[in-house]
DNA sequence: AAGCGGCTCAACCGCACGTAC
DNA sequence: GGTACGTGCGGTTGAGCCGCT
């Protein structure tokens, strides 16, 4: 079958955008709302594929994104997301208001991988890596490892089955498989998360990951992200499934017409816009 | 000051998924 | 059920920045 590219590439413009494009499609999508990507471009006057528009304004123009690097707690909550379900960023990402995938995979791939590897960690198990992988400077390990992680390395220390993890390297046909794996229920996920205390707290690697953050599940269940305490009443699914839909009910809510005027007041939202050179 | 190498992150690409017809 | 289409996702790339020599 093969499937037509997603756009005429023929005279689009690629690459860094411009002012002007953020401009345009910003006011375009505050002022219609999002009905589809495709029509994105032409409506709002850009050269640019619906793709490409779609990810810039999840990326970089949406007004509800956090700017800034992750914080320390941020981290570990990915790193614990990260061993849950594995590279499905999005997902990860879903936990964390004002983040985006994107962000997160980078951030993934630049530090946090680069840490773990550095505490002699397997990234994608958190199984200890063999010794002779671990002859680098210890100086730089320290470096590396944030102050309140420095207790232990987490050497020789048996992990038990994390087969939940994903490896990020099981074929795609079995991706459903794997999935129904990991959506467990909420029951269950809270079952696990249990467990994973427990497990985390065997660990050497556990009582780094505790110290500041506490961020044993019980402190992660506790986050403002993934809230059980802050939501006593409500089940982990359903605090979570409040948060995914304030961002739905928000983008959602621009189709309800918002006016370039309605989006003044968020001005400063934007003021990074202006100070781009 | 210039050259170099490493790092970061925005953006692209290709594939998978969901859905309408 | 098969096909076409729009969207979402994850992997990868490369430009620009920064620190070091």
């Amino acid at each position: 079958m093969g499937r037509q590219p997603c756009c005429d590439k023929v005279g689009l413009k690629r690459g860094p955008w411009t002012i002007e494009e953020d401009q345009k499609l910003m006011n375009f999508i505050l002022n219609n709302g999002i009905h589809c990507w495709r029509a994105v471009p032409k409506l709002a006057g850009l050269l640019r594929c619906g793709k490409s528009c779609r990810l810039r304004w999840i990326n970089y123009l949406r007004p509800d994104l956090k700017r800034g690097g992750l914080t320390e707690m941020e981290e570990d909550q990915i790193i614990q997301l990260h061993s849950c379900l594995g590279n499905r960023w999005s997902k990860i990402a879903s936990h964390f208001p004002g983040r985006t995938d994107n962000e997160i995979k980078n951030h993934w791939n630049t530090k946090i991988k680069k840490r773990l590897k550095l505490l002699g960690l397997d990234p994608l198990t958190l199984k200890p890596i063999e010794q002779k992988e671990q002859s680098g400077d210890d100086k730089n390990k320290a470096d590396m490892i944030p102050k309140s992680t420095s207790k232990g390395s987490g050497q020789g220390v048996e992990t038990k089955s994390l087969d939940m993890h994903a490896t990020g390297e099981e074929p795609k046909s079995e991706k459903k498989m794997e999935e129904n794996k990991v959506m467990m229920t909420w029951d269950d996920t809270t079952g696990f998360l249990n467990n994973y205390e427990v497990l985390w707290s065997q660990l050497e690697l556990g009582s780094w990951m505790n110290q500041e953050t506490k961020t044993s599940t019980s402190s992660y269940c506790s986050s403002s992200s993934f809230s059980l305490d802050d939501s006593s009443n409500l089940s982990v699914g359903e605090s979570s499934y409040l948060q995914e839909n304030s961002l739905h009910q928000w983008v959602d809510g621009f189709d309800s017409i918002l006016s370039w005027e309605t989006f003044c007041p968020l001005e400063k939202d934007f003021s990074f816009l202006e100070n781009r050179q």
